[in-house]
DNA sequence: ATTAGCAGTCAAGGGGCGCGAGTGCTAACA
DNA sequence: TGTTAGCACTCGCGCCCCTTGACTGCTAAT
């Protein structure tokens, strides 16, 4: 009795599926109705007892229906992830037509659609990027004893940001700063750079060095946050309660709670559900999300326990490959060649 | 009966007063209690019917107490506005020691601080920029037809872009575009730049001064949003009922509402309260923001109806003050000379 | 192993009731 | 005329009780 037998199976699917469409206990009559006709209710509530048992279902109260565990849903998408391929590329045409303006607006148009098509809330988390490799330093002078620091990485670049100078320093400085920088930092990349062996080999540009690496540091933890549809949430009748809508404004307001959530651990998919894993009542999926070949963080959706995990492990599969793809595909329109490979 | 009577002002800011922070009708005897000890509560009853006519007041049902109408709040808050002026400096020494990291940073860091100190939700609203100088342009080439655009203006550099060239194009290419853009360019505002009467001379540059404009034109469309402490809600009984926190979330989502919500054309601190402004249940303050004497959005809080008007306004009117006066002074922590500093 | 039938359980919804907070009105008073 | 005390009235709220109906678990027969 200590094992899912086959029918029991399909009963707890059938229960977890009934529970997401329709949000309410599920009675023994029900599933007979919807996916066993050819046994007696009776039946039914024997197995249902012995999976409520197990500890994959539970009774809200006595004399009501069963309702998921969040045990049970574990199951149900695991049991969904073992046929995950690439089906239908899913309409994401918009974004296919990945426009030139670099990451920033593509990661909001990708978590827009992501909430508009699974209507759930959705996340980008972007994480610290401190793979990147530093194509080139720039320092632009702009008067008062500051200059402007632009770091040029194979991934975009970093934002800007201001540093101060010594006293009385003019252009020839920052010019001869700026290749001594490019000559130590140039094509390496920045976890490298910032593991502490790059030391200004001339004391007078010492305090520079550290100011630039300092930086570097403080984009390697990252964390840029994209909330989109929060909203949504009330489309979901879980969310009448308040108590639900607190927990969910708490996680989706902690920058760093999201990004826990949504990182697997190189896994493609992950799936949080319920208070173990930190997500009371909640469910969250999430997976790689990569530009240009390059991984930069994870989207993931947000809802409620009883999530469409069908529809939202495709939508996200589907936009991890696309964004992959890319990688062979250049940037371009056409895939002619690898004549331009990333940007 | 028509006429505010000094007393019924009184009795008026006395049940706003109250309601800020009870959340609950106030009776004819609380306010005797609490503000009037001198006239009985038959008087209070009957000056309060008055203001009930006159549209300042509602009960919620006949046999309760008083609760301000959003008509309440405002004639409270136009009575705060008379005296604002700015007063002992509240400690907001987080906001002084602003960073070197340019504006992102500065930015996030005052909402924190505005939501932390006033315990409510905070906002930050950039708007378009488009009256910033630009200061110079830069072409970086990356390869494969593409370059790197980097505006540097004297507001900081507009964010990361990548641009398509002609095909076949070198340095020589990049170098003379560059001048030539910046000899058009340089020193006009965004405004002027994208109004339409910049055109490249030489026709081989044409797209690419197209591309720049349309950049340009992006960026001035702006209006990033930050929200912090959005769960802080909880913390007014008002956001037990679900209807109301329904509201509160689709506010804080759509960043164009924010945006139309802060922006008093103008004005130094906007206040918006109830239905009739937008946001049903709710109130919205916001102050212009500055950074380095140029103003570069609105903060604002928003929260119930009966917000603590005083705390507010008197935070955003500090920040206010803190961030504009960096204008006369450089923008260093100490004011001798313009000897630079800022860090 | 499955089924029909039956008794048991309990959430949800509705009506009735008493309590108490707070009002409006009226008549008397300064 | 403005203020006050007193009183009757109103109505939301919490409480209890009841009924209904949707389920289940159990048992005995197939």
């Amino acid at each position: 009795m200590d094992k899912l037998t086959d029918r029991k199976k399909r009963l707890l699917e059938a229960v977890v599926d009934s529970y997401i469409t329709s949000a309410e206990p599920i009675s023994s009559a029900a599933i007979q109705q919807g996916y066993m006709p050819d046994v007696s209710t009776a039946t039914i509530r024997s197995e249902l007892a012995g999976l409520e048992e197990m500890g994959y279902l539970v009774k809200p109260h006595i004399s009501a229906g069963r309702v998921p565990s969040s045990k049970a849903y574990r199951f149900y998408v695991d049991s969904l992830m073992q046929n995950v391929t690439v089906q239908d590329i899913l309409t994401l045409e918009e974004e296919g037509k990945a426009r030139i303006d670099g990451v920033e607006s593509i990661v909001k148009e990708a978590v827009k659609v992501v909430s508009d098509v699974t209507n759930y809330t959705s996340l980008m988390v972007l994480e610290g990027v401190d793979d990147l490799i530093v194509r080139q330093v720039k320092l632009v002078g702009l008067g008062d004893n500051t200059a402007l620091v632009i770091i040029i990485t194979d991934g975009g670049v970093l934002k800007d940001s201001v540093i101060t100078l010594p006293e009385g320093t003019d252009e020839g400085y920052l010019e001869s700063a700026c290749s001594l920088i490019n000559g130590s930092m140039a094509g390496r990349s920045i976890r490298s750079i910032t593991g502490g062996d790059i030391i200004s080999g001339v004391e007078e540009f010492k305090a520079l060095f550290d100011q630039i690496i300092n930086l570097l540091k403080q984009y390697v933890s990252g964390g840029e946050v994209y909330v989109e549809g929060a909203d949504k949430i009330f489309a979901y009748p879980e969310y009448r309660d308040v108590e639900n809508v607190k927990g969910f404004l708490s996680v989706i307001s902690q920058k760093d709670k999201l990004q826990e959530l949504t990182s697997g651990d190189g896994v493609e998919i992950t799936v949080k559900i319920g208070a173990e894993e930190g997500v009371k009542n909640m469910a969250v999926v999430s997976a790689k999300y990569s530009v240009s070949g390059r991984q930069i963080g994870h989207v993931g959706v947000i809802g409620p326990e009883r999530m469409d995990y069908k529809k939202v492990i495709k939508v996200l599969t589907t936009l991890g490959k696309l964004s992959e793809e890319k990688k062979e595909d250049g940037n371009g329109k056409e895939k002619a060649g690898r004549k331009g490979s990333d940007v």
